[in-house]
DNA sequence: TCGCTATTTGCAATCGAGTTGCATGTAGAT
DNA sequence: ATCTACATGCAACTCGATTGCAAATAGCGA
């Protein structure tokens, strides 16, 4: 009785997730840290430092804080970490567990938001490349959001402007 | 026959590729350009400001100007732009001259250089995901290449240690 | 339950890639 | 040869991210 006692202190079974992930994962769980993990499995898209920390300006945690955190997540294996053009990172907690052929990343250039395509798999990277040991594979995709594309014309046209290359006869 | 050499002189036929690059895309021919663009022509990797800018610090160009020119070559679709996962672009003069289909780039978490991997086909991004317009596409492959993979276990054992997140349980 | 200790947090300072403003220089057109 | 729009150098600045250190606390054993 005393010994399943203690096992049940060791590892005990949190019913919130994120304290259940935290504690499979051995990483203590600290008010700031649970109150990140449970912004990222509510989002459907990957977020920023910046978006995390504006979710809990009420709880008055640091933002240095907020990237520690994110950190060790990361480094935990818990969330995925994305750059997807504009030099900030984007976390999102993933339930494919792998870091080698995950789905990718849609990013619209209009509004700036970026989402995970699940629904897209990804060619796998068994094929490796002789000579190279692959371990991660990052698939962006960049454009217009249908959202952004059901705008005017006008808008978008300018925006197309201002923030495309242009093309280019021959090199 | 005055007509005929003004022709020439409005579109000279220059021989030095970075020249007639520059001059097809109707961009002027600076001292520095010229010389930023000779060096990325020259490379087979995909190089940073920074890396440029220590090959040209005998010309005592400004690093502002290493920016600048290579926003224009950017922006008027000379070279691809392209980020490993460490917050710095890296630029390269492609000739693909194609924003949606190019070639993956593969990233060293050792020596943490970046190559183009130019025999792999990607992908086409015909195949669309209904209400986004697809513009581009970005495939990163992260690994350790083959050069740092000839180095001893030890020297490899510790930089994984230090560098890759653990494994953890189940999510 | 209490106290100990390794880990985490808050705060301020710092880093560093990239950008901006402005006066000066210059490529390329006339 | 001259003129003008564009490019450059310099200094200051932006801002996402990191670091150092003292104070707080999660989780352990007693």
């Amino acid at each position: 009785m005393t010994i399943r006692w203690r096992i049940m202190r060791e590892r005990p079974n949190y019913c919130d997730p994120a304290e259940r992930i935290m504690n499979e994962c051995r990483l203590r769980r600290t008010k700031s840290r649970i109150a990140i993990l449970r912004i990222l499995l509510d989002s459907k898209t990957p977020l920023t430092h910046e978006e995390i920390h504006e979710q809990m300006l009420h709880t008055g945690i640091d933002r240095v804080t907020v990237y520690r955190s994110l950190q060790s997540f990361w480094e935990a294996g818990i969330v995925h970490r994305v750059e997807a053009g504009d030099r900030v990172w984007r976390f999102a907690v993933c339930s494919c567990h792998s870091r080698s052929h995950c789905h990718p990343h849609f990013t619209c250039r209009l509004c700036g938001r970026v989402e995970c395509l699940f629904e897209l798999t990804m060619p796998s990277i068994e094929e490796s490349v002789s000579g190279y040991q692959i371990e991660e594979q990052e698939v962006y995709w960049r454009g217009i959001c249908g959202q952004c594309a059901s705008k005017s014309d006008r808008t978008i046209k300018k925006s197309i402007d201002q923030s495309s290359p242009k093309n280019h006869a021959d090199v």
